[in-house]
DNA sequence: TTAGTGTATAAGCATATGCTTATATATTCA
DNA sequence: TGAATATATAAGCATATGCTTATACACTAA
């Protein structure tokens, strides 16, 4: 009992959700698959910086990157070991649902379907 | 509903929960009040090194601190208004008990009562 | 093939982080 | 009072981080 998460794996973990782009990305891609473009006007921060913030997880495979013609998907890795530890954090933050319907208004999301 | 906490101060506690020498000292403070000589012998690490690890956690109010004569105990604050956040994550990290026993059949922790 | 779009990567740079050593402060005890 | 102990702080340094700009790569469409 008591298993838990080994501390040296959760200390990365969090230290990749410890950036707010990151944290907000991740608590997006919850409930929302998204692309990279999306990510750029959501955040308001250039592309290769939203690219390699995306790398980062990437790398510790909390996400996933599927491409669909020109555009790359990514969505959350619900198959990762440590997948609950991330989820049970996420659960506790605010929603970030408004900046989805704020691109849905602008007509910005259609773009990457 | 869905209040969850904001996203920023998310990302700034994360942060300090984001070092493992930090992370496993929160989940200690969890269950024992600990003084700074015995993280010292518990992560055999410097002195200053400890003091400027509780320090961030104390200018975050996350532990509180109480001198008795020349030592300075350290504890968590229960009241912080991210404890529940806080608390969340610990609960999901491996049990660290076996510092403090170590320590007990050292005979270092009777060193600061 | 070529141009345009979306994304990744590389290199450079400013700032942040976590240690080190040296020193200051607070307390106890002789 | 002075020495010893516990802790905090300051300064310095190596490394990590998160951006920037420039460029490469992948795909689409003409």
């Amino acid at each position: 009992m008591n298993a838990g998460i080994n501390t040296k794996q959760a200390a990365q973990i969090l230290k990749l959700l410890a950036d707010p782009t990151r944290l907000t990305m991740m608590k997006l891609l919850k409930s929302h698959e998204c692309c990279v473009c999306e990510f750029v006007e959501i955040f308001k921060m250039s592309q290769p910086a939203i690219s390699q913030h995306l790398r980062k997880l990437r790398d510790l495979e909390l996400v996933r990157e599927e491409r669909r013609g020109q555009w790359i998907f990514y969505s959350i890795n619900q198959e990762h070991k440590d997948y609950p530890f991330v989820e049970n954090i996420l659960k506790q933050l605010a929603d970030q649902g408004e900046s989805i319907k704020e691109l849905e208004a602008k007509g910005l999301r259609i773009c990457c379907e």
